[in-house]
Formats: C-alpha cells, structure tokens, sequence
DNA sequence: TCACAAATTTTTTTT
DNA sequence: AAATTTGTGA
C-alpha cells in the first residue's frame, strides 16, 4: 500500500495546489488533458484523508452518467489505494439524477405523487401534440418541436409559465397557452420531463427552506465539473446548494463549451470570480495526453475563437507523428479507410481495438461505419446514438410498467392501449380523452368511467374493459413480483411475443431478441440493486441513464461516437470522419443568426482533436448522401485552420474515375483539371482550398471546380429560416418551402411582412449570410 | 377498425 | 434513405 503522499507527488505544481485548496471557492481552469480528473479524484480523497468530510458529504456533479461512473470508480480505487476505510457512499452523479432522487423523497411538497413518471424527450413531444389537439392549435403552421424548445429554453432559464406571460419576446403568445397548458398536463399526469427535474428542486428549495437546509448541511463540499456546459437552472442549484458552506470547486474550460443549444451559459465560468470575489483561482495548462503536433494544431483552430480567455495549453510529449487529413470520393471510401487504417495498425501491433476511437459530427454518419465494421469483422460499439431504450418494443413495454406505477401517464396509456392490437381505434381512443378532458380527470380513470356508463359501443366497451382488466392484473403483480417476474407478467398478458411471432414481419426476430436483451438488462439491474431495484428507480435509471448499453464486458473494441459525447475522454487513436463544411461546421452554424455559432463549431473540433493522444486523422468526403441525395460539400474550414507543418494531406481522389463524376454532378461544363492532381505524386499537396471558395456559399466563382462543388444540389437548397435576398423584393425570411430540386419551391416572408412564393430554381435567389 | 400505400419529413449535438 | 404521418379502400 502506498502513502496518499507518495502518490500525490506524481502531481505538478498547479495540480497540487489545487488538490490541497479544500475550503471555499475555488475555480479550477482545466485545458484539455491536464489531469483534471486525476485532480479532482485526488482532491476528494484528500478531503476524506484529511478527515474534513465523509463521503456522503460531498457532492459530485458531472455532466454524464458515463463520466460520474469514472470518477466514481477512480475515487474508490485511490481510496483503497492508500488504505482509508471509507463508509457511506459518494454522491456523484449528474444534476437530473441528483435532482430525481432529491425529490424521490419531498415532491409531496408539491402536491405531486411519489412515483411520478420521467418523460423523455419523445414522451414530451406526444404530450405536447395533445396539448396542441386540445387548442385547435395546427401543426402545419406550428410546429410542435418548435413549443417543445421553447418550453425547454423557458425551462433551462427557471421561467413558469406566468414568468413568460409578460415577457413575449422569450415566448409568444401561442407558445405561452401552450405552455401554461402543457404544465397543466404535466401535472395532472403526475410526470415530470427533464427540465422539471431541475425546476421543481429548485422551486422546491424555494420553497421549503428547511429542506433547503438539510441539504446544505448534508453536503458539506461541492464539486461541478465541465461548468462551462452549465445553464441558469443549473447555475442556480449550484448556488443555492453551495450558499451555506461555501465549499464549492467548478472546473472547467470555456473552450471546451458545447452545449449552448441547451441553455448551456460560457459566463456562468467567466464570471465564477465575480460570483466568488474570494476565489481561489487555479489553471491547469500542461497537457498530459497528445503529442506536440496535435497541441499544436488544436491551440491553433482555437485560437479564431473570441469568446475565451488566453490560455495557453503546452506538453512536453513528444512531436509525434503529423495529424492526417484524408480526402475519399464519399462516406463509403471514408468508412473503408478508417477500418483499412485500423487494421494496418493493428497489424503493426502496437494498438488493441480499445485503443481507436471513431468521432463524427451526426449520428446518422454511424450507420455506414458500423457497416464497413461490421463487413471487416472488427469489434466495435457505439456509445449513445440510437439508444436501446428507444426502440419500439422497448418502449412498449417501458411504457406499460410507467402506466402500472402511474396510472395517471395518460402518453403511456395513448401508446399501449392498443399495443399489441386489440382492436380498440382512434375513434375510442379520441372518445376516451375528450371525456378525460371534459373530467379533468386521466384516461385510465376515464375510460372506467366510460365503461361503466356505456359512453362507447359495445364493442369498443368490451374491449376497454378488458384492457382495463389487464392493467388492474399487472397492477397487482407488480406489487407482488420481482421487477424480472414482472416482466415476464407483462409480456405473458399482454400476449407481447406471441403477437409479435404471428405477424410475418421481418424485424419480428430482432425484436424479440431486443426484448430478451432487456431482459438481461432488468435482471442484472435487480441484482446489483438489491433492495433498492424497484420499479420506480429502475424507470428512473431507464430515463435518465441512456448510456446503459455501452457495458459490453471484457469486449475489446474499437468506439464509436458524435464529437459532443467524446469530452472527456481520450483514445491513443483518433479519427474524426465528415470533415466537411455544411457537416461540420454543421451548415446551421454559418447562417445561423447565431454569431457565436461558428465558435460553439470550433470548440466541437477542438475538443475533438485533443481527445487523441498520439495519432489523430481526420477525413472528409468530395461527396456524400444526404437525406438520400448526394452532395457535395468543400472541406472542413478548420482543417485550413490547422498549420501546415502539422498536417499531411492525402488523398485518393486523383484517379480519373472521380473526375468524370465531379463533372456529371457539376452540370456538363466543368472540368477537374484544374487542380492539377494527375498522377500520384505527393497529390499535388493538399486538393488547393482556394479551388473550394472559402465556404460552401461564398462567392461562387467562375473556377470551374468550384462550379462542380458549389453548384451541385447544395446549391439551391433553401431550408426554413434561411435569410435571403431577392434582387427586387429585398432582403427575407424563408418560412415554408415544398417539393425539392428543380421543382423546389420557397414562401419568402420579407420585411414589410409580405410573402411570395417563388420557384427557387428560377428566383434570383440569394442567401444572406 | 385496420392494413397497406402514399406522402411528407427528417439530421445537429443530450440530460 | 429511413422514419413518421396521412390517406385509402376493404
């Protein structure tokens, strides 16, 4: 066993201060890879070694559940290192599932129900679409996404309803009833989506003081990573909590914030001084994990960004070799790259498969990866994307158990009321909720109510009936059975399996095999919960815990991932695929009205280019599908931002294969010469940037490649909320377009509020950026 | 009421 | 290209 002081020897000077500043407020500036974990897992050990706190006295707030499971684990394992004992159990976890246990415990307060059920993002969605229905509020004209965000913005920013009310500029009047109703919904169906998760404790707090107060004094000592990422609500938790002891450690990087589409506030850190005129304020600059090339490249893109502080990041690893940049003809020559690449590599023996990991910016950009993975026979996962709880079958069944525990889940009684088909239709659906929202009551209690008064026909009210029956049956068992033998209860009465086997559908197979998977999953929650595996805390963990399927043991296998889940993480092997503008920058960014967008943009790449640690490439495609269309798309402006003496550009594209296809989708006039890249010398250098203008809209030129890229069906491709330009009517707003290509038509909403219609093929349309 | 066909929309990014 | 919504006829 070693000395906790031998061990933290290992830590440079900054590291060290800031593992031995233990009281007050301390912000601690992390640039990537500077240990920052290793820091925060020294710093809390050294909190209980010193015997200023017990475990379940510090409270530990990450931004994943993938990161509290890490910090969790390294904690523990330090701990055991150097020999504390340690009783009770740390509190590390992220602010919703902190925020669910917390009111796990007091929501009474406010006058909800115990088990109240969790609403994802999809369940949200249904509710809010009810919501609309019972307005007469049309989908056409409003979207029901578009109430969903702004709902969540109002959230994130800790405004009710009545908040909103006066303030129309945060949220207009339709949205406002939408809202006000949609609270209302949300209560009578005693649920919560996840921005309530964090309102209500807050309001909670607000509320009941003395609750309040029995959490500050539990937790004498607060740390909240990745506080860059953090937003109003979150920003207000963390004070309220922190106002009694004052022990509050913030770690961060404000170029390394890429949540502001969730509220997330890059002021909530730059401004943690202003908060805390006492703080103890230590930078964290030497990074531990990259060579000298990717340092160097990565503090370069960064350096376009505005919004930061002048941190400088330095290593003293070693140079490395160069990043590669890799130009293929389109996704599927990317994918084959990526695993050719892996395999030589492998081939070399230096790496195992857990050593590469694969970033992009979409999650649709997986699909042609894993298959190319999957035809090469290299093991891989992929981390989030389509979760396995999204999966129909899966939410069938979830959404059974949820109407079990919370009879008053009206989205989940909608969703299984039919499921599988038991002949109950729209039109008794529909009578049931009208007399649902004639009652102000919940469907399950309307449609008894229905079934007693005959209010349906008789068909239909047998059937309810039944269905009824069958729940007041699951009802039962879920009381007396384990959480597995419940399960199986549900998928036996409701004849699940068995209906699924009847009908011939071809994905019948993988989907009983999704649902024996989830099986596995319950048992193994049951048992490592013991005691605590109830219904309740595993619809909790099903909501909360998307992450839940990357637990493939002892599996060696390379990784899959968007950029945004990639923080906080590192891989010896780095690839980041789609280096393209429109994709990444993700084209929203550039016309965005958003001037910051770019920059969110760039910290994307930034982050994603220091989680590599001694080999990084990144690849773009000349051309790629989009939404069953190909399209053609100039390289990634950051990799012109990356110094030339960093990188080595390759390509395959110098064959005369390609030239004719860049010519057929430029429209018969152009040629490929032009850039020269006969031959398979040293390709020409890199493809020359300048024959791709400087974005994929800017100034299209007469360069004849530049026609073959600009030109093709980007190029009249408008898209809702596109600012453009017409050459008599002035500068406007698309807000509706239909049909697509040739035939593409847009509705202009210009200034004077007037719209047009115009066929955007022959409209001199211009985009405004 | 339901199965199938047709039309329409979807792609940022996540708790 | 795939998923979701809407329309249609039995």
């Amino acid at each position: 066993m070693k000395s906790f002081e031998t061990l933290s020897r290992s830590l440079n000077p900054s590291q060290r201060e800031a593992m031995e500043t233990l009281s007050g407020p301390l912000l601690i500036l992390a640039g990537a890879g500077s240990g920052k974990t290793r820091v925060l897992t020294y710093r809390t050990a050294n909190l209980i070694a010193q015997g200023l706190a017990n475990p379940e006295e510090i409270l530990a707030v990450t931004f994943t559940n993938k990161a509290a499971r890490e910090m969790e684990g390294r904690i523990a394992a330090l701990l055991r290192e150097i020999g504390i004992p340690v009783h009770g159990r740390l509190w590390v976890s992220t602010f919703h599932s902190i925020c669910a246990r917390i009111l796990r415990e007091h929501i009474h307060l406010l006058d909800y129900q115990p088990f109240f059920g969790i609403y994802d993002s999809s369940d949200q969605l249904s509710m809010i679409k009810r919501v609309m229905t019972a307005l007469g509020i049309d989908e056409k004209t409003h979207p029901a996404k578009g109430f969903q965000a702004r709902i969540n913005a109002a959230k994130t920013e800790a405004l009710s309803p009545d908040d909103v009310k006066d303030r129309r500029h945060v949220m207009d009047e339709v949205s406002h009833k939408v809202y006000s109703r949609y609270e209302g919904e949300m209560k009578r169906a005693n649920s919560l989506d996840f921005g309530d998760l964090l309102l209500k404790t807050y309001l909670l707090f607000k509320d009941y003081p003395a609750v309040l107060e029995s959490y500050q004094s539990k937790f004498k000592f607060l740390m909240v990573d990745e506080y860059q990422d953090t937003n109003r609500i979150q920003y207000l938790l963390v004070q309220t909590l922190a106002a009694k002891h004052r022990n509050l450690c913030v770690v961060g990087d404000e170029d390394q914030s890429i949540y502001s589409w969730r509220g997330a506030d890059i002021t909530n850190i730059l401004s943690f001084e202003r908060d805390f005129p006492d703080a103890k304020v230590v930078k964290l600059e030497q990074n531990y994990r990259s060579t000298k090339t990717i340092i160097r490249a990565a503090t370069k893109v960064i350096k376009n960004n505005t919004q930061r502080k002048d941190k400088t990041l330095f290593t003293e690893n070693d140079d490395g070799d160069p990043i590669v940049a890799r130009e293929e003809s389109n996704e599927y020559d990317e994918a084959r790259y990526v695993v050719r690449e892996i395999e030589s590599l492998m081939n070399e023996g230096d790496f195992d498969y857990e050593d590469f990991a694969v970033f992009y910016r979409t999650n649709a950009q997986s699909r042609v990866l894993e298959e190319q993975f999957r035809v090469r026979g290299i093991p891989y996962k992929i981390v989030g994307g389509m979760k396995f709880y999204e999966r129909m079958e899966i939410k069938d069944v979830i959404a059974y158990m949820k109407l079990v525990l919370n009879p008053a889940d009206d989205v989940a009684f909608k969703r299984v009321i039919n499921v599988p088909t038991r002949g109950i239709g729209k039109a008794t659906v529909d009578r049931i909720e009208e007399i649902a929202a004639a009652k102000g009551a919940g469907m399950v209690e309307s449609a008894a109510w229905a079934v007693d008064h005959r209010e349906l026909n008789p068909a239909a009210t047998r059937k309810t009936r039944e269905f009824l029956l069958l729940l007041q049956g699951l009802r039962e068992k879920a009381r007396a059975l384990t959480l597995t033998e419940f399960y199986h209860a549900i998928l036996d009465d409701t004849s699940y399996v068995r209906r699924l086997k009847d009908e011939d559908n071809p994905d019948a197979d993988g989907r009983i095999e999704n649902l024996e998977e989830f099986d596995n999953a319950i048992a193994k929650f049951e048992e490592e919960r013991g005691e605590e595996g109830t219904l309740q805390s595993f619809l909790e963990e099903m909501a909360l815990v998307q992450d839940a399927d990357d637990v493939e043991e002892g599996q060696k296998t390379v990784t899959m991932m968007t950029l945004h889940i990639s923080k906080g993480l590192e891989y010896p092997v780095v690839f980041i695929v789609g280096m393209e503008e429109s994709l990444f920058p993700s084209g929203r960014a550039a016309d965005d009205g958003d001037p910051f967008a770019m920059e969110e943009e760039r910290r994307l790449c930034y982050v994603g280019m220091t989680r590599a640690e001694k080999k990084l490439t990144l690849t773009y495609a000349r051309a790629r599908k989009v939404w069953g269309a190909d399209q053609m798309n100039p390289p990634s402006r950051f990799l012109k931002e990356m110094p030339s003496e960093c990188v080595r550009f390759e390509t395959s594209m110098s064959r005369p294969r390609f030239m004719r296809a860049a010519y057929a989708a430029g429209g018969g006039k152009a040629g490929y010469s032009k850039s020269g890249t006969s031959g398979g010398d040293a390709f020409g250098g890199m493809p020359n940037y300048e024959d791709f203008g400087d974005g994929p809209f800017d100034d299209p030129s007469d360069d004849a490649l530049s026609d073959a890229f600009d030109g093709a069906p980007t190029g009249g491709d408008f898209k809702k909320g596109m600012k453009v330009r017409h050459p008599s009517y002035g500068a406007g707003t698309v807000f509706q377009t239909e049909g697509s290509g040739p035939d593409l038509k847009v509705s202009i909403v210009f200034g004077d509020n007037t719209v047009k219609k115009f066929v955007a093929k022959y409209a001199r349309l211009e985009r405004i950026t």
